[in-house]
DNA sequence: TGTCCATTGAGAATTATTCTAATTCACCCT
DNA sequence: AGGGTGAATTAGAATAATTCTCAATGGACA
């Protein structure tokens, strides 16, 4: 289990952030398994044994994680945001009927001619997101 | 004026879409300038005049027309979404601080080595979002 | 002119996220 | 140990995009 509690406090440390108690299982749910989870499920996740940790404090603590680059918002579907604990170069899977997400290494996918920039412009990053739903299903009414 | 009422109409029908008055003003609206506009936006300048339509039907509208095939969902903000007219091959310039979405013309930009898909799955589409900001600023707090 | 079905619309409902203001907590200093 | 301090947490209200409800409207066609 390479995330336990000392791991995970060093990590929000190096990255800025005061290691309470709520955060550690915030972290705990987002890096157990590597998979995109939304506010909602997380906070379902956090409180499955006790409840002990706020809606407030699940939102509060995604965007602190998210500012400090400890996870990335993965921005898919209009009706959430999920959260990704891969912050390196990756892209999306995504699954439109089912809403599952999945990794696609960067090196699995190539990028070529990005556009040179407005001057006073930087990049923050690029998504590339592959729809794709199961076949047979339409989006046709 | 490539769209005229009559190029609307025409456009409408061809797919499938019966050219209610509300629904072209809403059509050009979107195809006047092509722009990205969001459902708020639309609905404004669609009222800019008289008020005559509602925000039922302009968000009816736009499922339609996004059901058809007219437009184009653009999910890059998780606060609302936007549409595209331009519906052919092409990708999306995100100014994180402004707003802004501009294209990027598909022959643009080559990706290359997508992975191929589980059995029974069809890509729907590939979105690459480019997010820029202006120089200086800077996400962190 | 009357019927019929699609379309429209006002406003309520839903829901993800943020805000507010008050409480609690961790930690330092003595 | 005890008290002060500022940050963290929280319940619940507020906000805002989108959808829903269902009654009213309207155009096509007999």
């Amino acid at each position: 289990m390479p995330y336990d509690r000392p791991t995970l406090n060093a990590l929000l440390r190096r990255h800025g952030i005061a290691p309470t108690h709520q955060r550690l299982e915030i972290a705990q749910v987002l890096f157990a398994r590597c998979q995109h989870l939304s506010a909602e499920q997380i906070l379902q996740q956090v409180n499955e044994r006790h409840a002990e940790t706020s809606k407030a404090t699940v939102y509060n603590t995604l965007n602190l994680f998210r500012d400090r680059g400890l996870v990335r918002e993965v921005i898919v579907d209009p009706k959430r945001v999920f959260y990704d604990p891969n912050t390196g170069p990756h892209h999306h899977l995504y699954n439109v009927d089912t809403g599952e997400i999945t990794d696609i290494p960067a090196d699995a996918l190539r990028l070529s001619g990005l556009p040179e920039l407005p001057a006073g412009m930087v990049t923050e990053g690029v998504d590339v997101i592959v729809r794709v739903r199961s076949a047979g299903t339409s989006a046709l009414g």
